[in-house]
DNA sequence: CACTGTTGTATACTGTACATGTACAGAGTA
DNA sequence: TACTCTGTACATGTACAGTATACAACAGTG
């Protein structure tokens, strides 16, 4: 499992490995019914403790995206995508965009570089 | 001066507040020489303590961006974009990229509205 | 059935970072 | 000098992330 964490970011581990899953899960590098590893096992390969991980499989639970058991452990679920959108999400995404550009900008990033960047994750997504 | 904060967010208002800033100065929404409000006045515009946004402005005076006097206060400054990127920095942005991505899929978002959104930020970017 | 091992859960504790309250220091101006 | 407006410094309260530890549920095995 491709996944890596940063201890010394400001952003909470448990939310890193949040993002992390959610990525995998989106792209469906980890498919409905595949088991995950035990938070133990995880927490282990991360260099994180336990408890932190079971964190994040809760959260993903939550989103519909683990089925979590006492014995069976994590399992990935097949999720149907909600057909009820928060419009604010929308506006939201759009202000984030807009701070990691001007966040790159700060750092001397060439204009053209940051859109060739958003130009290609937009062609993966399309690409499918 | 177009600034909001949430105080219910998971992002610290400091940083809220930078990120804002950080957008009208890159955009040239704040002009070179122009004086910032004091951040008493900031601070009571959106509702949190002087000393927040006095955090804040010491943040983006790091940046190069703010030039902070004792009586004069803040002021916007010339900045000459650094010419040494962190190589390290486009890999991060790709990933925030990702999981921004992700987590608007995970809402039920389509590909192709996320895709479109990417493509207009790209497109003002070199619209310039 | 009892035992054992593996799973996730619950709760308390500790450290750190955010936001604030308050006092201070520097720099203009009357 | 006295005054006022600026940002700064530092102590305090609080919330939360991460951990330690004990526990509960369940499957397998003798």
């Amino acid at each position: 499992m491709t996944l890596r964490v940063d201890l010394k970011s400001s952003i909470p581990v448990y939310r890193q490995i949040v993002d992390g899953l959610r990525i995998l899960l989106v792209n469906r590098e980890l498919h409905p019914g595949d088991p995950m590893p035990p938070v133990r096992r995880l927490a282990l390969d991360l260099g994180v403790h336990f408890n932190t991980v079971a964190e994040a499989y809760r959260t993903l639970a939550e989103e519909g995206w683990l089925e979590i058991g006492r014995r069976s452990g994590a399992r990935v679920v097949a999720r149907a995508m909600p057909n009820r959108v928060d419009p604010q999400s929308g506006e939201i995404f759009q202000r984030r965009l807009q701070e990691l550009v001007a966040e790159q900008q700060s750092r001397g990033v060439t204009r053209g570089k940051i859109a060739r960047d958003l130009r290609r994750i937009a062609d993966t997504l399309e690409g499918t």
